[in-house]
DNA sequence: AAATTGTTTTTTATCGATTAAAAGTCATCT
DNA sequence: AGATGACTTTTAATCGATAAAAAACAATTT
């Protein structure tokens, strides 16, 4: 049956919502709640009900008040808010990384609905999904059999990377100077140097920051295969991320100080320039990838 | 339940297979029926029941014959003989194509389920395959959107299909007189002569022999990405070239010769005449497709 | 001993059912 | 005119079951 996570992943947004409101206030219409929890009205009457039980909202009809919600309110736990596809996704990937990683495992439907506690479709869809991250092949009749996160395939994609990365950043230096994507660019750089400074600290910040980075690029001229293909690669890096922690303050370090001289190029608008910034940021993030990966 | 279509497939090539033998020759081994039919033994075992019922094999254990499947003996119909998921794939598109082509439109699984008379998740999985054609986007919780056969779908496309053609078509190019590829090349090239020499009567051909050409110049260097780009333009032109038939004898004989010469190129090894070729042919072909689009 | 056939176990493809969430209806209130 | 209440209807997410196909194992035969 379906899960009730989105409600429960409501319910507790709701929390935080009414404790950002004074104690008595009136509460804000069910149609208004809906678009700020981004869940149906009849979701947000649910979430209401339950509100109510716990004294967070009183009164009734069209004479509904918010009360203070104490710290310790009861909230629902955070696995128990995200939906079981995106569970899965989660829990293939750390098996994928710390079990199995050997090239040429088969992959089992049953045997990972099982370990994961789900249906055999669930795992089914995921498997569908996750074809196109070029990580596994599937044997029609005979599941799936994962392809290995080899050299290869960090050269491959790599390459698209590279392909793609350029064609943006090209399309990007050539945009007018009243873009917009000129000053997004210069809050961009203004939080590379935030991090930068406080490097010590916050150094795993980085990832969502280059995560932003690229993507923004990639917007000065929109391609949604592209977009796709980014998709991939953030996934692939995060849960890189997570795996290998190895050197990571160091990595980051240096992948932000390429990204400046990055920056420095697109401003300068000099085509060259730019094109010799991104391959060389992209053949560092190449290497630090390739050394994470099983040989062939 | 899983439908016997694997059992059906195999039953119908397996009489092909028996009457191209001589009447009560000895029936060849299960292993090698399993290789030959390519599916599993347990299948094949149940073929040859099946055959010996009909009177095609005789005998039994070490001790089994074969006799001439006449002309007339029962197969299955071809429909029963492809697997749900990939009829699903053509009825979608057909629907796409046929009903319901505006740009907006709500995918609804149910409906679709009803209307192919499939179960949802059958419906659910391929619309999830589908997703990386850059035709539908998901709503969680709410289905899909169909995005439309637009003109900026056939931009984007086609601009990716430029950037990894000309990167192939280079390092085809550059590639050793020794390699292997000179010689399918010019088999193929002699096809296209072929094809040209007959084009009144065989222009229908094209459709194949095309998506041959340009899967050959991208195997000069391998890439998961690529190639997985590929399986969706061969199937948007599969699908594209069964609707608009408008012209399609004139545009196969135009395509042809654009390959001939892009073959030209090709064999004389010169950069830019590639690249030169190349580009005309897919903006050529980029043209044909636009012209089917529904705008935006 | 290697190949072949016979038997049993495991796994995939597909269905149908169930619950949550979304979407719709419509009368009532303010 | 917009909000609410009180439904009803439709649709998506998820489960579990079942038959077909594959794979593994065992028993023969040459």
């Amino acid at each position: 049956m379906k899960t009730d996570t989105v409600f429960k992943r409501a319910f507790n947004d709701a929390i935080d919502l009414m404790s950002r409101l004074e104690d008595g206030e009136p509460l804000p219409s069910e149609n208004t709640l809906s678009i700020r929890l981004g869940v149906s009205r009849t979701t947000v009457r649910k979430v209401i009900a339950s509100l109510k039980a716990s004294g967070v909202i009183s009164g009734a009809g069209r004479e509904r008040n918010v009360h203070p919600a104490s710290e310790a309110m009861h909230r629902f736990p955070q696995d128990e808010t995200v939906p079981m596809a995106a569970q899965v996704e989660e829990r293939f990937m750390e098996w994928l990384l710390r079990d199995n990683a050997r090239p040429g495992t088969a992959i089992n439907e049953l045997d990972l609905a099982r370990k994961f506690g789900v249906a055999t479709t669930g795992i089914r869809e995921f498997l569908n999904r996750f074809q196109r991250f070029g990580l596994i092949e599937k044997r029609p009749n005979a599941g799936w059999v994962f392809k290995g996160f080899t050299t290869s395939f960090a050269l491959e994609l790599f390459e698209i990377r590279e392909m793609f990365e350029l064609r943006s950043a090209r399309a990007l230096a050539a945009l007018p100077d009243s873009s917009q994507h000129w000053r997004q660019l210069e809050a961009l750089r203004q939080e590379h140097l935030a991090l930068l400074a406080e490097i010590e600290t916050r150094y795993h910040d980085f990832s969502d920051l280059d995560s932003r980075f690229h993507r923004l690029i990639s917007t000065a001229a929109p391609n949604r295969f592209i977009d796709s293909f980014y998709d991939i690669i953030t996934v692939i890096f995060h849960y890189h991320y997570q795996w290998n922690k190895h050197d990571e303050r160091q990595r980051n370090e240096v992948a932000i100080r390429e990204h400046l001289t990055y920056f420095e190029a697109l401003f300068s608008r000099n085509i060259s320039m730019v094109e010799l910034a991104c391959r060389a940021h992209l053949s560092s993030a190449r290497d630090t990838l390739l050394r994470s990966t099983s040989g062939q």
